[in-house]
DNA sequence: GAGTTTGAAACT
DNA sequence: CAGTTTCAAACTC
């Protein structure tokens, strides 16, 4: 059975449901669970920086008894490493390393934490692991060894999976099985993920049968995690791998709880072993099962990974299939909000929750500091009950920073990540992982009933990931800044985006790849709890900043405005680094209530936020009309929401308006222009009358030459205003210490209190003897205010001078 | 800041 | 699909 109906599959577009990159692994195993990955040949992405370069892929999926296989596919893009992690039902997470290989996980209340790595972008290993196992502290994944160690501690029994999601602590089923094994890989060095007793889990492999999975496979290692979950931070422990000392990478797994990170750290990982998951093709590097591996890559950059958990035991229950969304344009940050149904005993919880708990402690962030090969990501999810797979295409990015984020919402999401080809937005599929849910989800046994998302193979050609820090000149040759947990979760982003409850509107299909983020698609009539949500990747870093997200039941989002959030998207045909570098401009819409794609944040899959418009309906208030002209937009227009900067033609210019411009009177070298003011030049679509934006074109080259000295003074200005500032600073800080200890004091600290009362004593007795007019008494007042200021001048600089051959 | 110009979006 | 209107941004003064 498939959680996400028919209807809004078919809804998906070619590029989602492309059968070439997406692998529906039959269900003939319905007790295995695994993940794999498309080769990153077969689905380059698109994207104006992508570099042919090996990928990583590494993807955290949970799985607790699975039943049916999961796909889960990633591209990569150029020096990007992501890293995604999802958990079952609170523990999504998702980490985007860049070139700084520098890692943070930050998993939340997780149930179960699925873990798929591969070594390299065509080969893999699947390995599940079934049932529960508790880790404690030793928890290290060596990226430069690409090998993510766990050392079980712990283990117990099962219990009430789905029970006081937050509260409860998840029970592990040991099984005998001893040790997590996770490896993180470059391309051409294996990853190796080994769990003992692998055998005694029969189909847990589900790639038989498909030749295509064959080539593509995942390691995979499911890791569960409950709230009570508390992740360990260790770079290399006694118990751990022996690290080594250059070209490691450690994953530090901390837990932050909102009150203090310094609990023991545990950590759940459920295990479900695939024994068909090891490929012949795989060359595999050394597995050992049941303890620590460790492995070393001579050529791998240090790189650091942490994992860092935020302890939220009641916070996330969103009811009614509300959706947290921002939409977002060209994220530089794939952000993956999961959506799920009120499960059966966790339903209608309307819960305050803190941002910066719920989700900026609870989102994994990954950013890769040093330029490193890209990584693959592939998330498949499982609820600890059973059911539900998420399966999530991940992606991708320019040689930016990017980060990667799933953000858990509800107990037991079930999502897809999406990401489409010639869209700048991040889909999520949600599908709803409950066991007993009400909402004609057929709810079988928990090992019967799972339901699998299929595995999409996305290119990301448009959706280009931006730095929002990075200026925009250097975006593309800067490399992250090397990231600590922290940094990871603080962002510059000043803007925020809106979270939007998911409404059910099963009269609202519009196409997903149309769909501007922030987009909620409640389930089809009949189609069970399943959802789509529409994601901006920039969603968590913004969300973060939102002091409080209130998610309330189905009947309302009360806090809508209180988290409103406004992302940085590139507008259309803006790079990437243009529109994250400044903030976009808030819109003065009067007529069409910011509904009607005149409004650029419309346009742009924005919500309103300081603008200037009147009468806005672009908000979350107003969720209904807005889904509304959404749908309008997209029977008018499939493309409306689609980029119009897209790639040109094969030995055209890398861009191009997708339809080209039609200007009559601006000759193209204006902003009326889209194509101009895109930056790029009229194509051979333009239906343009005099245009004078093409190559050759004087006017252009002169504007350009114009634009450019422009934009050099205008940085050069910026620069002589930081610099000054900066001189100030330090002028202030130097400054300081020497008021306090009261030597080489400024001037205006001799304008003490005494000194002010004699000046006004002076300047009173100048105004009594002032008998002449008014005029000459002003006269008289101000020579003396001249005096007092020049003998205060003249006593500040003596004792300067006096300290100054005092202390010199 | 007000008014004008412009071209995309919306409408017919 | 073409012509017209509406709209908001870009531009000018």
């Amino acid at each position: 059975m498939d959680v996400v109906s028919p209807d809004l599959n078919s809804l998906l577009p070619d590029e989602i449901m492309d059968t070439e990159a997406i692998e529906d692994i039959p269900h003939s195993h319905p007790d295995s669970t695994s993940v794999q990955s498309e080769p990153n040949d077969d689905t380059p992405v698109p994207m104006e920086t992508d570099t042919p370069m090996a990928s990583e892929n590494l993807s955290l999926c949970s799985n607790v008894t699975s039943t049916e296989p999961t796909q889960a596919l990633t591209t990569s893009a150029a020096t990007d490493t992501i890293l995604s992690i999802s958990s079952g039902s609170q523990l999504p997470m998702s980490i985007s390393t860049t070139s700084s290989s520098l890692l943070t996980l930050k998993p939340g209340m997780a149930t179960s934490i699925a873990t798929t790595k591969t070594t390299d972008s065509l080969t893999g290993t699947s390995i599940s692991t079934s049932g529960l196992q508790k880790l404690t502290a030793p928890f290290a994944i060596s990226a430069a060894n690409h090998q993510i160690i766990l050392n079980k501690v712990a283990s117990s029994q099962a219990t009430e999976a789905a029970k006081s999601a937050g509260t409860q602590p998840q029970v592990i089923k040991q099984e005998g099985q001893k040790l997590l094994v996770t490896a993180i890989g470059k391309s051409g060095q294996p990853i190796v993920l080994q769990l003992p007793h692998t055998g005694s889990k029969p189909g847990i492999s589900q790639m038989s049968g498909d030749p295509k999975s064959q080539a593509p496979q995942f390691k995979v290692v499911t890791i569960g995690g409950r709230s009570e979950l508390k992740p360990a931070m260790g770079s290399a422990g006694n118990q751990m791998t022996t690290l080594q000392a250059q070209q490691l990478k450690t994953l530090q797994i901390a837990k932050k709880t909102p009150t203090s990170s310094a609990a023991p750290i545990k950590f759940i990982i459920t295990k479900t072993v695939n024994s068909k998951g090891l490929s012949p093709q795989t060359t595999v590097s050394p597995v050992i099962a049941g303890r620590a591996l460790t492995q070393n890559s001579p050529v791998m950059p240090p790189r650091t990974i942490t994992l860092s958990e935020s302890l939220n035991t009641s916070i996330q229950s969103i009811s009614g299939k509300k959706i947290a969304i921002s939409p977002l344009k060209t994220p530089s940050k794939v952000t993956v909000v999961s959506v799920a149904s009120p499960t059966s005993n966790a339903t209608q919880k309307s819960v305050a929750l803190p941002v910066n708990v719920a989700l900026g402690q609870q989102i994994l962030t990954v950013q890769q500091a040093t330029s490193a090969s890209p990584v693959k990501v592939a998330t498949s999810q499982n609820t600890t009950q059973n059911i539900k797979q998420v399966q999530s295409v991940a992606v991708s990015g320019v040689a930016g920073s990017q980060f990667k984020t799933i953000i858990p919402l509800t107990s037991q999401p079930n999502v897809q990540q999406i990401q489409v080809p010639g869209s700048r937005f991040h889909y999520v599929r949600l599908v709803t992982a409950t066991t007993a849910s009400s909402a004609g989800q057929p709810s079988g046994p928990s090992t019967s009933s799972l339901q699998t998302a299929k595995p999409m193979v996305v290119s990301t050609g448009a959706v280009r990931m931006s730095v929002p820090i990075v200026p925009a000149q250097t975006i593309k040759q800067m490399a992250p800044k090397p990231l600590t947990s922290a940094a990871v979760v603080t962002t510059t982003q000043t803007q925020q985006r809106l979270i939007m409850p998911a409404t059910p509107l099963p009269q609202i299909q519009p196409n997903f790849t149309n769909l501007p983020p922030g987009t909620v698609l409640a389930p089809a009539p009949g189609g069970g709890n399943v959802g789509y949500a529409v994601v901006p990747a920039q969603y968590v870093t913004q969300l973060q900043q939102t002091p409080f997200v209130t998610l309330a039941s189905s009947s309302g989002f009360p806090a809508s405005t209180a988290i409103q959030t406004q992302a940085r998207l590139p507008l259309n045909g803006l790079s990437t680094a243009e529109a994250t570098s400044r903030p976009r401009k808030p819109c003065n819409c009067t007529k069409s209530q910011c509904l009607k794609l005149y409004c650029d944040c419309f346009a742009n899959g924005e919500f309103c936020n300081n603008c200037n418009c009147n009468n806005c309906f672009n908000n979350l208030e107003h969720e209904t009309e807005r889904l509304k002209a959404i749908k309008t937009c997209l029977e008018r227009n499939p493309e409306a929401f689609k980029p119009k900067i897209g790639k040109g033609k094969e030995g055209e210019s890398d861009r191009r308006h997708s339809k080209g411009c039609n200007c009559k009177r601006s000759g193209c070298l204006k902003n009326y222009c889209e194509c101009y003011e895109a930056k790029i030049m009229c194509s051979s679509i333009c239906k343009c009358v005099g245009c004078k934006n093409f190559e050759e074109s004087p006017e252009r080259k002169t504007l350009m030459h114009l634009a450019d000295a422009a934009e050099v003074r205008v940085q050069q200005q910026t620069a002589a205003k930081t610099k000054l500032s900066s001189q100030i600073s330090d002028l202030l800080m130097r400054t300081t210490p020497v008021i306090s200890s009261g030597g080489g004091r400024m001037p205006y600290t001799f304008v003490t209190k005494e000194v002010l009362e004699a000046t006004c004593e002076c300047l009173l007795e100048q105004a009594k003897k002032a008998e002449q007019p008014q005029v000459e008494a002003e006269r008289m007042i101000l020579e003396e205010f001249g005096h007092c200021l020049m003998r205060i001048i003249s006593s500040a600089g003596k004792a300067k001078a006096d300290c100054a051959s005092i202390n010199c």
